[in-house]
DNA sequence: TAGATTGTTAATCGATTAACAATC
DNA sequence: TAGATTGTTAATCGATTAACAATC
């Protein structure tokens, strides 16, 4: 229960950090400065250093960080080590991409079900898991509390969803919905793919 | 060609502001102030002020911004209405899900053609679109260039196809890939899924 | 006109970069 | 030891917030 005020401006630096490191692993290299890793990945070594700094002395003087270590006590940071549970609440097009394309387990998550309302998908199997009717959540949550839910609902379905996902105890969303969720003691991450894609067409623009 | 240094910040908020405008535009609301607008979006009214006045001058003292005025003219900096060719290049999960999921044609780009190198999926059918094998790309471009590539290959493909698509004259790219594009005269967004999921569970560690 | 609310300047806050003493 | 490179403090830069005069 470290009280950390590291900025979120870090913290979405970390997963890259430990993505460079992990590439360096697998090329054995043993060890890094401050100086190349910033090179490599296009930050100023300063950054880096202090990066490193919000958690605490990783390298050494004289020699840099050595490439392993940095690596653990990163993904430690982020906590992947202690896997909570997830689950997904929509299996249409984008949920069952997700499921197909990302990996929970190495990023700290099991999924453990998936939930739709559409009769039609209700039933199917999907990534080894059966797609539930939604309104099994409930008696599915009281036994076996997920932590966190992808949300891959359409906006419309989104706000009824959350309702009852917070009212079931779960405390943190991967929300693809357009859907604003503000509420206490929830952690959201929002992934908007559509701004996303206004952002690049108006630096596009920005060019010409 | 506005030579325009607003900050990447402000930037990312115009789609946000652009939905929130197009629901008051639905529910038939004339004008906002800055003060109403920030309290539905969970901003300050400063923000929202400051925002806007790097464009112009959209509002009118006493009055507030007239919803449907300010909505034309933030579609319009993001520049949504001139249409731009975009083709989606790797068709697996991720790939076949943006395409249904997404709507191209509402910020501003028209899909063309999709690519794979997978037998198996070319010559599918896919939102309308048939499938080519990426060998066509080359072919395909020199008679129609399409400005933004969507970039949805695994990691290891994704190297050479980018090189491909710059040498076709692909300006923008929307990469789902984690491999980083660095690349003068390209416009790159880059959205890292697996970041995203990564920052939500140490954000959620921190509660506890 | 009086009230409301913008546009804009100034103050604050936070994040990045630079510099350098500490030290491996 | 000498050289390299960190950890950390100070300087700079940029973004957000506050304040208020301008004005509808």
């Amino acid at each position: 229960m470290e009280k950390s005020p590291v900025s979120a401006a870090v913290i979405r630096r970390l997963p890259r950090y430990l993505r460079y490191l992990g590439e360096l692993l697998l090329r054995d290299v043993e060890r890094i400065s401050s100086q190349e890793l910033s090179r490599l990945m296009g930050l100023t070594a300063s950054q880096v250093r202090q990066d490193f700094n919000c958690f605490g002395g990783y390298g050494q003087q004289g020699y840099g960080y050595n490439v392993a270590f940095l690596h653990r006590e990163i993904a430690s940071i982020l906590g992947i080590e202690e896997q909570q549970d997830a689950i997904l609440v929509g299996a249409g097009n984008l949920g069952r991409a997700l499921i197909n394309h990302i990996s929970f387990e190495r990023r700290g998550f099991h999924l453990v079900d998936i939930y739709d309302r559409d009769p039609k998908l209700v039933g199917s199997s999907l990534h080894g898991h059966t797609v539930h009717h939604i309104d099994l959540l409930e008696e599915h949550c009281a036994r076996h509390l997920p932590s966190i839910a992808i949300l891959t609902v359409p906006r419309l379905a989104a706000g009824e969803v959350v309702t009852r996902l917070v009212a079931c105890g779960v405390k943190g969303f991967w929300n693809f919905s357009s859907l604003d969720i503000r509420l206490p003691d929830v952690t959201v991450e929002n992934v908007r793919l559509g701004d996303s894609l206004m952002t690049l067409r108006y630096r596009m623009k920005q060019r010409d």
